[in-house]
RNA sequence: GCGCCGGUAGCUCAGCCGGAUAGAGCAGUGGAUUUCUAAUCCGCCGGUCGCAGGUUCGAGUCCUGCCCGGCGUGCCA
């Protein structure tokens, strides 16, 4: 079921399916012609051969000579076994400008929640970010903190309820490790000021000690058995470390818009594994093996899964399964997304098949959405070595954009430079990671990361700041226009772009990839920036002309323009500020 | 070994579950500006879509085999 509804394309479905005497139902495909001067819409005639025992050129033949015009197409011309459509481009024109203009900031989205077969609204529970405390967020873990932001933004546009869950790694021996190496060393440092950067210090130096002194080893396990076992001063110290990291990731998530819903640690559910354990050993479904606790998998061809080490202890896919267990008595989800990098793809696949086994009723709804890593000569990057620190990212990027502005708008304020800077600069490093399909890894490159020119993000911004100036220039009222004014091929091609927002959004939403709304708006902006550059060459072209009634045209699909690539940059998780 | 992901222009990438002549950006090159903000636009150059088969009216897209790279492959997460 789209979410949008399109007159206009119902319109040559309904004259294909009339012309050949098609079921009200049966598909028919909608492309673009290989070129605008073709049509508007591109409609194949193959599928039909078949039933219709004909070739599809003289089916498309039978097509336009049924058609006749109306219901806002204008034309049918056969090509070959093709059947290319034109629209009534002013009544298009009309139909575009008016559902922007009424739906604002809201274009783009449904129009109403996306409601389950109970009344209730569909949910989505978005997994990601999920950093480990004690160290700093590193530029990698961008990935999934933006990659999970957009999609949360994309499902809510969809009607969602989205709920972001940033599941925090503070369980488990390295942070057994933090606390013996905080008791060792003077114990007196000052964690309110920079103090994630000195735990990390710390931690590094202890694991160095290690392998020169194997008797730390057991000196950290020993510290983590003690804060499994709720000790206080493990506890408390474990706490403040906690607490100091979490100030520290919200700075980052704050400078980037992110937000979650939940943040709930791996600590959380050391008392909630046993019962998932217990419900699956209940169904036979776990053994012993090796003196592990697994739930075998051969029949699905993986290895098992394994609950519980030798030594008692959990692993991580226990945790994730008391997780979503957790998650669905909650909020009763109707999907569920890991955005976790693709190295854990086995992983999921297991414990996605013990719930499955296990006959938990939400089996079936969660998703690994996988993305690949970022490298650094080639090389993975981990949180381990010295990896680049996220804050250090934005600050670089922030500056050298705003050098940037300083040159190319002297007269903006300082202040006002600061504020747009930040919003650019990020601008880059987000959209040069959700431009990238999900799955591809990604060189760590600052060219490329700070290149403010071709299809960056900056290039984007730059468009609206563009498009803003341009409206507070004309200095006129917007509304009431004369769209049939609007006749040139790159006022037409900026309006079909338009319209195909919508779904674009719903095909991101539905295969988890934010790359394809950052492709929409780089389509736009280059259709946009086309049309706006034939002024350079013509001032009867420009936006703002000397006819008043051209302008007035003009400037309402400019300004449908603007505020879709507002809305979808904000899908994105990016600023659209109006003047740069 | 097995599994997953990737291989498209010199480089970085798109290609919307099989549709017309495979598209962008960067780099190179030639143009456009007393700017509705040139962070731009237009032209040119550049592709046996890793290789070989197969399915199909039609394959970058699906299937099989192989090659290259990355990741994963029971007690880390």
């Amino acid at each position: 079921m789209s979410s949008f509804h399109d007159p206009f394309r119902a319109a040559i479905r309904s004259a294909v399916r009339g012309a050949l005497d098609l079921p009200a139902d049966a598909e028919v495909q909608l492309g673009a012609p290989p070129n605008p001067a073709m049509g508007d819409v591109a409609v194949p005639m193959f599928p039909y051969a078949r039933t219709l025992r004909n070739a599809p050129p003289r089916i498309a033949q039978a097509v336009v000579a049924a058609f006749e015009p109306g219901g806002g197409v204008s034309e049918a011309t056969a090509a070959g076994p093709y059947v290319n459509f034109r629209l009534d481009r002013s009544a298009f024109l009309a139909w575009v400008l008016e559902t922007i203009d009424a739906r604002g900031d809201a274009y783009g989205h449904v129009d109403a929640p996306l409601l389950r077969d109970d009344g209730e609204q569909r949910t989505v529970v978005i997994d990601f970010s999920s950093p480990n405390i004690s160290k700093h967020l590193a530029y990698h873990h961008i990935r999934s903190t933006m990659i999970g932001n957009a999609l949360c933004r994309i499902h809510r546009a969809l009607g969602w309820r989205a709920i972001g869950f940033n599941f925090l790694g503070d369980w488990g021996t390295t942070h057994g490790m933090l606390l013996a190496a905080w008791t060792r060393a003077d114990a007196d440092l000052d964690l309110d000021e920079d103090g994630v950067t000195k735990l990390n210090e710390m931690y590094v130096a202890f694991r160095e000690a290690m392998k020169t002194d194997p008797s730390l080893e057991g000196e950290a396990r020993a510290w983590f058995a003690r804060l499994e076992q709720g000790d206080a001063e493990a506890r408390a110290l474990w706490e403040r470390f906690r607490a100091v990291s979490l100030a520290e990731f919200e700075k980052v998530y704050a400078r980037l818009g992110v937000t979650f819903e939940a943040v709930c640690g791996e600590s959380f559910y050391e008392d909630r594994m046993e019962p998932v354990i217990e419900h699956l050993s209940a169904q036979g479904l776990t053994a012993i093996d090796d003196g592990a606790l697994v739930v075998d998998l051969s029949e699905q061809g993986m290895p098992p899964c394994l609950l519980k080490k030798q030594d008692g202890a959990t692993l991580y896919a226990t945790r994730d399964i008391a997780s979503a267990v957790h998650r669905h008595e909650e909020w009763q989800f109707d999907r569920a997304l890991y955005v976790v990098g693709k190295g854990q793809t086995l992983h999921f696949k297991q414990w996605f098949a013990v719930v499955e086994k296990g006959g938990y009723a939400f089996a079936g709804r969660m998703e690994h959405t996988a993305f690949g890593q970022i490298r650094m000569g080639g090389v993975k990057v981990s949180s381990r070595d010295g990896a680049v620190r996220l804050h250090d990212v934005l600050d670089r990027a922030s500056e050298e954009i705003g050098a940037v502005i300083a040159e190319k708008n002297p007269t903006m304020s300082a202040e006002r430079r600061h504020e747009v800077a930040q919003q650019v600069g990020y601008g880059a490093i987000v959209f040069a990671d959700l431009s990238r399909e999900r799955e591809r890894d990604v060189e760590f490159d600052w060219d490329r990361l700070l290149s403010f020119e071709g299809d960056t993000g900056p290039y984007c911004q730059y468009q609206h700041a563009r498009i803003a100036s341009i409206v507070r220039k004309a200095g006129r009222e917007l509304g009431g226009a004369d769209l049939s004014l609007l006749t040139t091929d790159d006022e037409w091609q900026v309006a079909l772009l338009l319209a195909a927002f919508p779904e674009r959004v719903e095909k991101a939403g539905k295969r988890a990839e934010p790359h394809w709304v950052a492709g929409y708006v780089l389509e736009l902006c280059r259709a946009f920036s086309s049309w706006y550059a034939q002024g350079s060459q013509d001032p009867a072209l420009k936006v703002n002309c000397a006819d008043d009634d051209t302008a007035r045209a003009r400037l309402a699909l400019a300004h449908a323009v603007q505020q879709t690539l507002r809305n979808a940059l904000d899908l994105l998780g990016l600023a659209a500020p109006e003047e740069m």
